[in-house]
RNA sequence: GGAGAGGUGGCUGAGUCCGGUUGAAAGCGCCGCACUCGAAAUGCGGUAUGCCCUUUAGUGGGCAUCGUGGGUUCAAAUCCCACCCUCUCCGCCA
């Protein structure tokens, strides 16, 4: 989010970002009209509350004094004033809400790099890696081959929950953990992520610090007792953990992964990926997320973008990067990369992580700032976030990827110790 | 769920009964300077945040903030109300 002074400040620019997303700019001019007549309210205010402020002190000595019909005088005096302050405040306190429902609303600027568009058709294709599946037999779509190898149970997951949700039964959930498993070794271990397991259920704050609220409500499982919200990703956890702090700079780059299940209500996407796992209400996630200082945060974002690389290349899945196009950037982001996995079954590369750099957008919102030395002014940190990686994407890219004509799935080397061994599901 | 205690600055902790230069004592920590070959110890000074106005300016002035939100009052950290949170004991439970 963008503080009045930002807002006042980047006018031009942030009028610019939104039209390469493709929004319309016109509640920039409707905000900055309410903050100019705010600070004039401001202005008034404070003019009066300093008045009531010296001039009370005025009416304890005249009181001390025993002068009481003057400290009677003033005090009819100030029974006014009080009375315009109240009034002003109420005005004032309208313009706020209002002025903050605006700015609540305003996504981030985007980054100069990422490349004008309107949708994913016009993401830009970085690199490519591995060749998509190559085989003499037509493949099964996942839901048909994890059904017959006994991996999938979907009729008895839509029996307990519904659509969109899924059952894995036997050496199905055991790939599903494996996966897990060997993706928080490799981001706690080698790629220097601190493992962090968090509450999946979070106060609306939370959800507001990440970019979540208000905006997306309608994407949120709420709960109607207590109002906590159930995360759509780790990201809002891992990262409210340090809402409201000023971190040391000793502690920057600060790296956080941790495993949680992911709940979304896909309010806008009936239709879509109506079969199989793709698209679920509930699913497993890895996550990492790293708050460091503004001037790493480029960098930063290319190491996670390699993170989440690391996985896919191990297990030798087919992939390719595409930098998100400016009307396809999520709402919080000021540059995205998307890697997309291979799927034989649809013939096509689809999203399995997004990496994103938010820049002090979240930072601003969630309060999360660092000192750089002793005495100096608090900062706003970046914020970046990325899948590390999707994990029920992953288990059906996977047992899709290495399917073979005898429907037997061939576990890829790096996932065997995690498998006791096990080369075939 | 029941009973009780409490939420004050980076931390510890006064002040709250009896409202009035209290942004808030004291100590610790931190920063600067002095002393020292250097360090420790010591001494002196400094040390919250946000916002508004003003200035050529790291200038000057002002407002707000003692869990949060209301209320009473000329004036509230101090009085009243509601809410949130933390802790202790009991109960229940993975």
């Amino acid at each position: 989010m963008f503080l009045p002074k930002n807002l006042r400040e980047n006018v031009a620019e942030i009028k610019i970002s939104l039209e390469k997303r493709g929004e319309s700019s016109s509640s920039i001019d409707q905000a900055i009209k309410l903050d100019e007549e705010r600070r004039e309210i401001i202005a008034e205010v404070e003019q009066l509350e300093h008045r009531r402020n010296t001039e009370s002190v005025q009416i304890g000595e005249l009181k001390a004094a025993g002068e009481e019909s003057k400290a009677e005088g003033l005090i009819e005096e100030m029974a006014r004033i009080k009375q315009q302050i109240q009034q002003l405040n109420d005005q004032l306190g309208e313009l706020d809400r209002q002025l903050e429902d605006i700015l609540l609303r305003i996504p981030n600027i985007l980054d100069e790099s990422v490349p004008i568009g309107a949708d994913n058709s016009e993401n830009r294709l970085e690199k490519q890696v591995g060749e998509p599946f190559k085989a003499d037999f037509d493949p099964l779509p996942h839901w048909e081959l994890g059904t017959a190898r006994g991996l999938l149970d979907l009729e008895r997951a839509q029996k307990i929950s519904g659509s969109r949700f899924s059952v894995l039964p036997g050496k199905g959930a055991r790939l599903e953990r494996a996966l897990i498993n060997f993706m928080l070794d490799i981001q706690s271990g080698e790629n220097g992520y601190q493992e962090i397991m968090t509450p999946v259920l979070v106060k609306p704050e939370a959800m507001e610090g990440t970019g979540q609220l208000p905006k997306f409500a309608a994407d949120m499982y709420r709960t109607t007792d207590d109002g906590l919200y159930l995360i759509p990703t780790a990201e809002v956890s891992l990262l409210n953990l340090y809402r409201e702090e000023i971190l040391s700079p000793d502690v920057l780059p600060l790296k956080l992964t941790g495993w949680t299940p992911c709940f979304r209500r896909e309010a806008g996407a009936h239709g879509k990926d109506t079969r199989g796992i793709m698209r679920q209400h509930q699913f497993n996630k890895v996550e990492l997320v790293a708050i460091c200082r503004p001037e790493e945060s480029e960098e930063l974002h290319n190491d996670l973008l390699g993170d989440a690389c690391s996985i896919l290349n191990r297990l030798e899945l087919p992939y390719r990067i595409v930098t998100l196009c400016s009307g396809d950037t999520g709402f919080s982001a000021a540059k995205t990369y998307d890697i997309e996995v291979w799927i034989p079954s649809q013939n096509r590369y689809r999203e399995i992580s997004s990496c994103s750099n938010c820049t002090a957008f979240q930072a601003r919102r969630a309060m999360i700032q660092y000192r750089p030395a002793p005495g100096e002014k608090a900062r706003y940190c970046h914020t970046l976030n990325g899948s590390g990686i999707a994990v029920g994407r992953c288990w059906l890219a996977l047992i899709e990827n290495y399917q073979e004509k005898t429907g037997e799935i061939t576990v890829p080397d790096a996932l065997r110790p995690y498998l006791d061994g096990l080369k075939k599901l």
